[in-house]
DNA sequence: TTTACTGCAAAGTGTTTGCAGACTA
DNA sequence: TAGTCTGCAAACACTTTGCAGTAAA
């Protein structure tokens, strides 16, 4: 299907409308990340680079990130890895991830859970405003056991 | 009241049984995990130990972090922060935590949330087996609204 | 042509390691 | 005394920054 690609012509045509400039860096990255379906890590989108046959310096990845970040399109996630790791915001689409300690793979994964009840009950007794969660599973995925 | 201090004594015991000293920094260190009732960083360890008049070098802290980690009495934390939190293992007492945006505090918090059913379904869905999770909420604590 | 973007090198964090010396038991 | 622990300095991994040059529109 050519969703990804009618989608990322879409978002060109916002960001140089915005001022900013699609360069082949810009374009690949968002590329790998509409196509990947987890969260990324630096030395994971430098290697998918290699298949557009780009090999930008790390430095330009880290600020390509923060555009991205910026505009919304990735958000950033942390788990104990020393690293960070970034993904597409597929329609702001809340979920959760799976960590395989053994591989290290991180997959993400549907969940309902009583997210909002649990908040309130915060609040009630704490007074703290609940802004935004992450719930994050480790254990060994289907392929390592 | 003076369990911390009875527990200290407890746990000291059992470390000279396995052969470990009982040096000052490993002492103090102890104490503070064990009044402090949020995960430290190492920068506020390192504040709080100067309480009892100890400025050890960061890497004797890190290697007692190593050391209690090991031992199982401590558990490290990793939330979007750039660095690791350690937390006292009160009897091995599962919870989560509440982190403010405004003035970077990490509270421990209890929540009963249907964990096990959902490590269930996980496994069901897609053949992963869940051994452990972190579930964090982000916002504003009291003070700071 | 304008100015957003890039590469390079250097610096900044948080953390780890090797080694010689200090201190607990 | 024996062997664990410590400080120091240097190395580490990941990330950020300054600056001069490149390229998208």
């Amino acid at each position: 299907m050519s969703n990804a690609a009618e989608k990322l012509e879409e978002i060109t045509d916002t960001l140089r409308k915005g001022g900013a400039r699609i360069t082949g860096l810009r374009r690949a990255l968002m590329g790998v990340f509409l196509e990947a379906e987890r969260p990324l890590s630096v030395a994971e989108l430098s290697a998918s680079l290699k298949k557009f046959r780009l090999t930008p310096n790390k430095s330009s990845v880290y600020r390509e990130l923060d555009f991205l970040l910026e505009q919304r399109l990735i958000s950033e996630l942390d788990i104990l890895e020393g690293m960070k790791r970034y993904e597409w915001r597929h329609d702001d689409h809340h979920h959760h991830h799976i960590v395989c300690s053994a591989c290290g793979t991180v997959q993400c994964i549907d969940l309902c859970f009583n997210e909002k009840e649990l908040a309130e009950k915060i609040e009630k007794a704490s007074g703290f405003a609940v802004t935004s969660h992450i719930l994050e599973f480790f254990g060994k995925c289907a392929a390592c056991r």
